[in-house]
DNA sequence: CCAAAAGTGTTGGCGGTACACCCATGG
DNA sequence: CCATGGGTGTACCGCCAACACTTTTGG
């Protein structure tokens, strides 16, 4: 409140003067390495200035015709081959002063970020190295200080994807065809920690719910009983569409 | 996916051509007259061109050196005098072609929006008439065609609205500093509709939560037994804060 | 036979739903 | 004294956490 009244004493005579902006879009894309038990956000180094050299979030700027959505499926396009995902928008942050292009006390052209939260299928995700750009997955843990407000928004989308696992059915996006309900299991606890649900009650629910389907097909994982495949059922899941769901 | 597709094809010379942008932030500002149970949306009709005399969401280009929410608080200073609001961003709609103002095939300037969602005291807020535009709370029921995308915008809102109200302790910022239970069951009536909750369950489980606190003071409203007026305690909130908690 | 992993069952408590019922006031 | 709205109590059901237990495999 009292920035706002500032600027407007501090700038009289400018108030009419609009700001001209690029949009970026910045996605924040996660994955689960199940067999690891690590949480995984795609990462590539900067190539220009500014930040040259330092981590960040794959952005682009936005081109002439195209959507804000399909920047996003562009930058992810270049970065990474995959079949199944789910993307859907985060957040804009737009603040004056946010990208250092932008002239400090001028009225030069800003920079707005819309972000957006991806969650891919580990197994199948290539990343595109084009020989030039450094690119990687990091353990959510270990990300460094990135470029511009980027932990700021991965923070967002951390928080995103957490909400995102309990209440809806993104999970089943990112697992293969068929999985085991431990599977199921694991990309929860590595996305939410160890302590956020019983096994046997996680499964329980699971199934009462009804749109998880046995094939029958057994698979054996080393010692231990063999363990059922299941497969997400799209059509018995309509009736829970749009419907409060936890998944916990 | 194929539109992306379509249109590498379609202008491969183009590729580098960033699109600029106006940014524009439209507000979703709602009401709740609970005296007449209508919850309410703020209407203003444009003065310019395009879309003329047609109404809209009051909205504004954002100027230099100013934040979005800057300009969200901006917008709506403007249009009421209020002391207690709720204001958060609610998404981003930047497709080409969504303002008239884009040349059709052209690759001027392009229109976003960032929608912002407000909800605001009914009984305190003043409606800013400058003699000029027209302005005006509609029932959300009425609403008519509105000009650009802001049918969408709104109904995006409005899903937002309802969600707020069963997860987070919004009522609070709009209703007066006491108020008696069937105030807020009446808030939530007419948001969410008749059959969210039977009134003497609402009662005792927000009770139970134990942030609200009587005041011992009791309002008597025509026949029947006055009622106690409540507080709401925010000191006694803050243990719930970032909490899943479930207002229904 | 034992360890390991998958899967089933049981129990107690808490919380929601649907009511029935008492209380205080105006007319 | 009765209609009206405020407020309390209860009985049932379902859900969920915790944990014990059985089943099926590999070694």
């Amino acid at each position: 409140m009292s920035e706002r009244t500032t600027r407007k004493i501090a700038y009289p005579l400018k108030k009419q003067s609009l700001a001209d902006f690029k949009v970026g879009v910045d996605n924040v894309i996660f994955s689960v390495d199940t067999s690891q038990n690590r949480l995984l956000v795609l990462l590539v180094m900067r190539q220009d200035e500014p930040f040259l050299g330092q981590w960040c979030l794959p952005g682009t700027l936005v081109r002439n015709g195209e959507s804000l959505e399909d920047a996003a499926y562009r930058i992810l396009a270049e970065k990474i081959r995959v079949k199944n995902l789910y993307l859907e928008q985060l957040y804009t942050f737009g603040g004056p002063g946010r990208d250092p292009r932008e002239a400090p006390d001028s009225f030069g052209v800003r920079y707005l970020s819309v972000s957006y939260f991806a969650l891919v299928r580990f197994a199948e995700a290539e990343l595109i190295a084009d020989g030039v750009s450094g690119i990687a997955w990091y353990p959510i843990q270990q990300v460094p200080q990135l470029a511009f407000d980027h932990n700021k928004i991965l923070e967002y989308g951390y928080q995103r994807l957490r909400n995102k696992l309990e209440y809806s059915p993104v999970a089943f996006d990112v697992l293969p065809d068929v999985f085991t309900l431990n599977d199921l299991y694991q990309l929860y606890t590595t996305v939410l920690g160890e302590n956020f649900s019983d096994y046997s009650n996680f499964r329980s629910r699971l199934l009462k719910l009804g749109f998880l389907c046995d094939t029958g097909i057994k698979v054996s994982r080393g010692a231990g009983r063999p363990a059922s495949l299941y497969r997400f059922d799209a059509e018995a899941f309509v009736p829970f569409k749009d419907k409060p769901l936890v998944f916990i």
